[in-house]
This record gives C-alpha cells, sequence and structure tokens, in this order.
DNA sequence: CGGTACATGTAATCTGTTACATGATTCA
DNA sequence: TGAATCATGTAACAGATTACATGTACCG
C-alpha cells in the first residue's frame, strides 16, 4: 500500500495528527493522491504498529483530543527504500471520456453541457495552483533542492490542468453548431 | 459500478467476447478506463445475469471456444440513462509525483532517471495515439457526429501525453546540474 | 522446446467508498 | 437553531490486483 508511503512523505515536513493529514490530502498532495480520512486513520495505525511513525496524545480543552503522528528513523529508511524502488501510476479514470464514445446515439446538448461544468471546474482548480505557485514558488531556480521537487510537483497540476481547459475549449467548438 | 458502462460502451460499434474486450481495454477505450481481463468476465457475466447483455456460445476449430456478447435492447437504454446521470472522475494516482516531494533527502540521480524512463514511456504512447490519428480522423470536421465523441477522447489523451512530456522535459532541466 | 496468442475463469487479498457514530465549540 | 470545524474511528460493501488453473495451436 502506498498510501503509508504518501503519508510519510506528509510527514517529513511536519508532525500532524489524522485530523490534519486529511486535510493535507484534500489539497497539495492530495492533488495526485486522494485519500479520505477513514484510509488515513487506518493507515496511519499500521504505520504506528509498524513503528514507522511514532504516537504522542495531546490532551486540548475546548476541542477534542488529537494523536501527532512523526516520522521515526525506521519510518525514514522504509521511505527511502520505497523511493528508489518501482515507481507505479495508476491513470485516471474519466467518466466524461467514455461517455464521449456514446455522442451521437444519446442527446448531444447533455453531454456539450457536461463538457462546460467541466471546464469551469478546471478554472478554478487552476486559479487555486496558480495562488501558491504566486505565493510560494516565483523564483524556481533559485529554491532549495527539497523544494524544487515540490514546485515541480505543482507544475504537474498546474500545465495538466491547463491542457483540460484546452480539451474542453477544442471539444466545445468542434461540437458546438 | 461503471466497468459494466464502459464495457457495454465497448459493444456499441461490435460484438465482442470476453478476450477481446480485454485487448480493447488494454488500447483505445483502455487508455480512459483500464480493466483486467479477470475484472471483465466478472463484469459480463453480472450484465447478462441482468440481461444487459445477450451471449452467444461460438464452437472453434483449432482454438477454444468463446462467448460473443452484445447489447440488448435493455442495455442501451441503460446506458442512455448512464451517459446523462453524475460523471463522475477518479484523479490518476502517481507515486511518482509523491516521490518528487522526496528530492532532496534520497538520491537525486535515481529520482532523474525515473522522470527519464516516464519520458520515454509517454514518447512511445503520444507515437501510436498519433498513429491512430492519422489513420483514421485526419479530418475532424467532417466526421460523423458519432465519430466526433471517439476524436475528441483520442485528443484527451494526445494532449495529455503531450504536457507530460513537457513537463518531463522541464523537469529535467531544472533538476539536472 | 519455449514463447506467444487464443480463451475463460476462481480465490484470496488489498484498496477504496459509503454509511454510521459521537460530541464539544464557534459562528451566523 | 443550525451549520461548520475540530477530532477519531467502525462496519459493510464495492472495486481492483495478484496468484493460480487449464489447454490447444502456431511460430521460430
Amino acid at each position: 500500500m502506498s498510501l503509508s508511503h504518501a503519508i510519510m512523505t506528509a510527514l517529513l515536513d511536519e508532525d500532524l495528527s489524522g485530523y490534519e493529514l486529511a486535510k493535507r490530502f484534500d489539497v497539495s498532495l492530495g492533488f495526485f493522491w486522494s485519500a479520505s480520512h477513514q484510509q488515513i486513520y487506518k493507515a496511519l495505525k499500521q504505520l504506528h504498529e509498524s513503528a514507522l511513525v511514532s504516537a504522542k496524545d495531546i490532551d486540548q480543552q475546548g476541542k477534542p483530543n488529537k494523536r501527532i503522528y512523526a516520522l521515526t528513523d525506521s519510518g525514514r529508511k522504509d521511505l527511502d527504500t520505497w523511493v528508489l524502488g518501482e515507481t507505479r501510476t495508476k491513470p485516471a479514470k474519466d467518466e466524461l471520456l467514455v461517455k464521449m464514445y456514446n455522442i451521437g446515439r444519446s442527446d448531444l446538448d447533455q453531454i456539450v453541457a457536461k463538457i462546460e461544468v467541466r471546464r469551469g471546474e478546471h478554472v478554478l482548480k487552476l486559479a487555486l495552483f496558480r495562488k501558491i505557485e504566486s505565493r510560494q514558488y516565483l523564483d524556481p531556480e533559485n529554491l532549495p533542492l527539497r523544494k524544487k521537487g515540490v514546485y515541480l510537483a505543482l507544475q504537474a497540476g498546474i500545465l495538466q490542468t491547463e491542457t483540460s481547459i484546452r480539451w474542453c475549449d477544442d471539444s466545445l467548438s468542434l461540437l458546438k453548431r
């Protein structure tokens, strides 16, 4: 399960609770590796049992108590091994593209509407990416090496999102009329 | 399960056996919706039980016998409903992008090598897409509506693959030296 | 003789989703 | 008063992967 490795990657920078990790997986890292809080809590439990992360319970007043997790040395080692190992990619599953094969039989207008919705979502996503970029990554050449990787992941998101918007535009202009 | 809908979509054009469907899911449709033969046989069984597809056993000499599946009217109806319904997309899970966050701690060269491998894979994939394009989709404006959808799905593949290659190039030039 | 293509499956396991559960605090 | 945020989980189910199983024919 490489969700555990994504979690450990998130723990490189800061110690986090399950709840905080779930939020990271909603943005940033989550753009490239999505996970629900249920998955995350379960994975954390296993990581803790394998001693790849350590846990500390924090009492809070006014809020529920929480458990903060931190990478252990053996967690770091495990991460290193994973980074060097086989790298797998699970391609996206996009119902819209399958639906495109159905154009002509079913209602064209409805599919056009779906493409427009898709376009809107990607425009929002791109704006978010650009915001992050302009706040933290204006001068990529002079970033420390560690940050260059994060910057490049962000660029992947930006490029793919721009491409999706372009595809929506091309599709709309071919299908409309 | 919308694997069944992807299968029914593949059956729009021709009647196919499980084995032949599995091959389609290895290329073409499979670029947007991947599935193993085990998944496909299982889904076909269920589709048949629900009478969304019909099956015909074909005796062959020299080869194993096979079952050819065809869409039924109620399968067509079910597909129509699905096309108009909610459209979900599961974003790709890309270990390489998670590994990018680890640059700086672990070996840079190894990650650079992985990006080069990725680039090579995408170059091959693009060549394949371009071949399909040049054989069947040279004049998109004048395609029948039904084929325009398939053409646009192919374009999505082409654009995304080109973008990935560009990302590899950008990354290599930022990380090398 | 070994590999690939043809052809269809079962079983176990791993991952991911949906639904449910609890409960305090803060903001509108 | 109701929704959102903080915080952590369990249970059932759905979907996907890996391993295993079987057997012919054809090509080099």
